[in-house]
RNA sequence: GGGGAAGUGGCGAAACCGGUAGACGCAUCGGACUUAAAAUUCGAAGGCCGCAAGGCCGUGGGGGUUCGAGUCCCCCCUUCCCCA
């Protein structure tokens, strides 16, 4: 709130004995809690499944949701709902328009912020998320959103991770769910593993804590034998194109071949992938990760010393740094040399030596490369760096100077498909290499399996038994959920063993089918596991005896609209994809893709201010003076500036305090008024009453404030066709109405708020002529953007239905247009009257008009050529 | 380094297919109402020159296509996002 003022509203609601009384003011503060209590009462929102009393199965069915909310510790900030208020909008509309509307709303309430608040203050975690959820679920209530509540769930209940379990029990029974100890990131300060995503440049993603690779008994989840269909199935969702490519770019795909390296002395052969196979004679020596397997045994005992101080060196270097692109090259010689495939034996080129260097990485392709510095940037440098051969295998343009040359040419220097271009060579090569049993065709991709354990307390169980034998089974279906242990203490031991290692009652177990004893696993799920499936679960969250009844997943079908923050656009996406190709595998699901369309919304940002010497200064402490902003109690100049809202920026808005000044109406409206959905755009606490201001004229367009309920005019309907003012305000919400269902397109709802405040405008100005026909069809049409508001206002107007269950309108063609529209006259591309014509007047007309309208300017002139655009415009060009 | 999105008044923004740039709102200024203020209501307002009529300039910068460019094409600058 813009501090320095009183709450401009504060006159008109102070009934001080001077002031007029009003009986019958806008006041959204008794109204909106009425109206919600109401929808709440008669179920408004509900939504019925298949088999349900009142469920019809003509009505087309309408899935909209929003990404559920972490439920956290500070409550929801006014940037939380942009995207929450804009599905209302649509699922209120498409209520309206005869929809089954399914809208429902839960909480990802598993995860690391609770637990480490729990080892901070003692709290168990099930009682934080239990108070953060309660202080969710009032905010939302408070936004008049028209969830269906009945369905409310959170990933935490045992009722609800009884399943994320049993989905688990299908991926560990396909083989999917699997063992491994592969080296994994591990945050020393959170005490836990995290996956390849988690970590940005060697350290957490969240809290930023430094992170080391280590070996770690790990579950991993086998999103790569998914990797193609996620990749092939994105061309047919409607989604924004920059996250479809940011999935394609994160799957990573790419077609080369894998091309088998004898060494010489050795019986071993080594493996690399290529891309660009057709490059082989250029392939001037061999590049392993340090990692690699058969690093200790290709190194002789010259070069031991020094091979082994590298390969220390590298495991303490995050990928990011290894691979950085303007980094000094780095690497040391094995000792060992292998033989191009591409060269018969003793021909000059075959022998080639075998270095490692850690810009090669494990995980990628086989671990090792063949270099060819003639086509390949890093390999170049590498090669210059300790004076390896290089060897063009590609002709590069004329006045070609750089050093690689990675374009497209012909071959040379390659006999087996000399002056062949790179696409046609490469798959001359691949058939080469095949024949001749030295590689194969291959195609590999960046995806990783996933690391889908953390060593951590609040989250999902492993429903997994470890035999004193070495056998993992899983516990039976019937006996799920494998409910966590009542635990004191979180905090992760010293070295490094989860806090459910210490549960020993709950740890040490009978195996239900042996009767042996056996261990549980202590590891739990990753925080995103809820979440991968939580919109299926909305479809039937009250099943006990399935995940949710395939005939009601059949009717829902997947998500029509799915609308929440770009920040997931790669893991959540990605991971609820898998799994629901999973269950469609299985026949679980009908469709392919969990999310049919998804709409980003952009970021709120918020002004924070530093004073002078770079401290920040608390929005609630600042004001605007004569256009400078300064601090309130020293006058002191703070510097604005545009971020994203949050504590430590000190400039989070509560919607709260929003709401409680203005209503949760004007908040909706100014919320959507502020620009389009998708762009991210500053919340500025001066524009508020802007939007209040409106509502507050369309409140006195209709309600008699000195008396009656509404207008008496507007009581009755007046009958015939519209004519005169009323036509005119007839042709204006026609108008509107046609704006207003353009901008559900592309969700810029502000140009729907502009054209319906226009028309109040319009309304005001010609009070009389509205008919209660026009101020229904309004009402209806602004409802889902006001709907506390339009219910109380289309209940004064004498109906006893809500205006939920009142008909979309929509706009007639026929007053679209106006028998006179605006012509604008140009001389020579320039603006130089506007005259009114009728709308039928042909080109000759017009442009007779028209010459008529710049006669002055045109006098003297010769006209060499008339453009006339009906409806728009007449242009006479001169010399 | 590669890819993507964006850049329009003091501010948030609008402008369908190339056709009146700045709708709508905020802030500002002025009139009415009021003892006064608030609220309300009517009106002004991109910049420059001019008493005015009017003129010139103007959508990050530079070029181009066109009768006509915020919109299309080329080059450049800045910001944000993703990848390396």
């Amino acid at each position: 709130m813009a501090p320095s003022r009183a709450c401009p509203y504060a006159g008109r609601l102070d009934f001080s004995h001077e002031a007029p009384l009003l009986k019958n003011v806008y006041d959204p503060a008794t109204l909106e809690p009425r109206w919600q209590r109401h929808w709440e009462d008669q179920g408004l929102f509900r939504a019925k499944n298949p088999g349900e009393t009142g469920f019809d199965p003509r009505q087309p069915k309408f899935y909209v949701l929003d990404m559920f909310p972490y439920p956290s510790g500070a409550g929801l900030h006014v940037g939380h709902p942009i995207g929450y208020i804009g599905s209302d909008i649509v699922a209120r509309r498409k209520r309206m328009e005869g929809c089954n509307v399914l809208h429902p709303m839960g909480y990802d309430a598993f995860g690391l912020p609770a637990e480490q608040y729990a080892i901070q203050t003692g709290q168990h975690p099930a009682e934080t998320t239990r108070q953060n959820i309660a202080t969710y679920r009032r905010q939302l209530k408070a936004l008049g959103l028209s969830f269906d509540w009945s369905r409310e769930l959170s990933t935490s209940e045992p009722a609800y991770y009884r399943w994320t379990q049993w989905i688990f029990a299908r991926l560990f029974d396909l083989g999917l769910a699997y063992q491994s100890d592969k080296p994994v990131w591990w945050c020393e300060e959170l005490k836990t593993v995290l996956a390849n995503e988690e970590v940005i440049s060697g350290r957490s993603e969240r809290g930023g804590h430094p992170c080391v690779k280590r070996p770690l008994k790990q579950w991993m989840l086998r999103i790569t034998a998914y990797a193609e269909r996620l990749l092939a199935d994105l061309d047919e969702l409607d989604w924004p194109e920059h996250v479809k490519a940011m999935q394609r770019e994160w799957i990573g795909r790419s077609e080369g071949a894998e091309v088998d390296f004898a060494v010489e002395g050795a019986k071993e052969t080594l493996t690399v992938f290529t891309t660009r196979p057709d490059t082989l004679y250029g392939a001037t020596f061999l590049v392993l990760s340090p990692e690699h397997p058969l690093v200790a045994k290709l190194t002789t005992a010259e070069t031991r010393a020094q091979v082994e101080a590298y390969v220390r060196a590298a495991g303490a270097k995050s990928d990011l740094e290894r691979t950085d692109l303007a980094k000094e090259k780095s690497g040391v010689f094995l000792g060992s040399y292998a033989l191009n495939p591409a060269f018969e034996s003793g021909e000059k080129g075959a022998r080639i030596p075998i270095w490692i260097a850690d810009y090669v990485l494990a995980q990628y392709g086989t671990g090792a490369i063949m270099a060819v510095p003639g086509q390949d940037e890093r390999d170049w440098e590498f090669a210059e760096r300790f004076a390896l051969s290089i060897v063009r295998t590609v002709q590069p343009p004329k006045g070609f100077d750089g050093k690689a040359y990675t374009g497209d040419g012909p071959a040379i220097a390659s006999p087996r498909w000399e002056g062949q271009r790179v696409a046609e060579a490469k798959a001359s090569a691949i058939a080469w290499l095949e024949t001749a049993k030295h590689g194969r065709a291959k195609v590999t991709y960046k995806l990783r399996d996933w690391l889908f354990s953390r060593q951590r307390y609040w989250g999902e169980p492993f429903p997994v038994l470890h035999h004193a034998d070495g056998r993992t089974t899983r516990v039976p279906d019937e006996l799920l959920p494998v409910e966590l242990p009542a635990m004191k203490d979180f905090t992760p031991s010293a070295d490094g063993s989860p806090p459910l290692a210490r549960a020993k009652a709950w740890l040490e177990t009978k195996d239900p089918v042996s009767g042996k004893s056996v261990r549980r696993d202590t590891d739990t799920m990753p925080g995103w596991a809820g979440s991968c499936w939580y919109y299926l679960r909305f479809m039937d969250p009250a099943n006990e005896r399935a995940p949710f009844a395939p005939e009601v997943q059949a009717y829902w079908g997947s998500v029509d609209l799915y609308v929440g923050g770009v920040e997931h656009a790669v893991l959540h996406l990605l991971y609820a994809r898998f799994w629901h190709k999973v269950l469609y595998d299985l026949k679980l699901v009908t469709t392919k893709e969990p999310f049919q369309r998804l709409f980003n919304q952009g970021l709120l940002t918020a002004f924070a201010y530093k004073d002078a010497r770079g401290a920040l200064v608390p929005v609630d402490q600042v004001e605007e003076r004569d256009g400078a902003h300064v601090k309130k109690t020293s006058g002191e100049k703070v510097e604005p500036i545009i971020a994203k809202m949050s504590k430590s920026l000190k400039n989070v808005v509560n919607p709260d305090d929003v709401i409680a000044e203005f209503g949760v109406d004007t908040f909706r409206v100014y919320e959507m008024f502020m620009g389009p959905l998708g762009e991210s755009k500053p919340w500025n606490p001066r524009d508020v009453g802007g939007s209040r201001r409106f509502l507050d004229r369309l409140w006195r367009l209709l309600v008699d404030e000195e008396g009656g309920a509404v207008r008496a005019d507007l009581l009755q309907e007046r009958g015939g066709t519209p004519s005169g003012e009323t036509l005119t305000l007839e042709r204006a919400l026609n108008k509107t109405l046609k704006r207003i269902d353009d901008s559900f397109t592309g969700f810029n709802f502000n140009t729907a708020i502009a054209a319906m405040m226009e028309f109040v405008n319009e309304g005001t100005r010609a009070r009389a002529a509205l008919t209660r026909s026009q101020a229904e069809r309004f009402l209806c049409a602004l409802a889902p953007f006001a709907p506390h508001l339009c219910e109380e206002l289309w209940s004064r107007l004498g109906h006893g239905d809500s205006i939920t269950r009142a008909a979309w309108p929509v706009a007639d063609p026929a007053y679209l247009v106006d028998d006179e529209v605006e012509l604008v006259v140009q001389v020579n591309g320039k603006l130089r009257a506007k005259i009114r014509v009728p709308k039928d007047a042909d080109k000759a007309q017009l442009e007779a008009l028209g010459r008529a309208a710049v006669s002055e300017q045109l006098a003297g002139k010769s006209v060499k050529k008339v453009v006339v655009v009906p409806g728009r415009l007449v242009n006479f060009v001169g010399e």
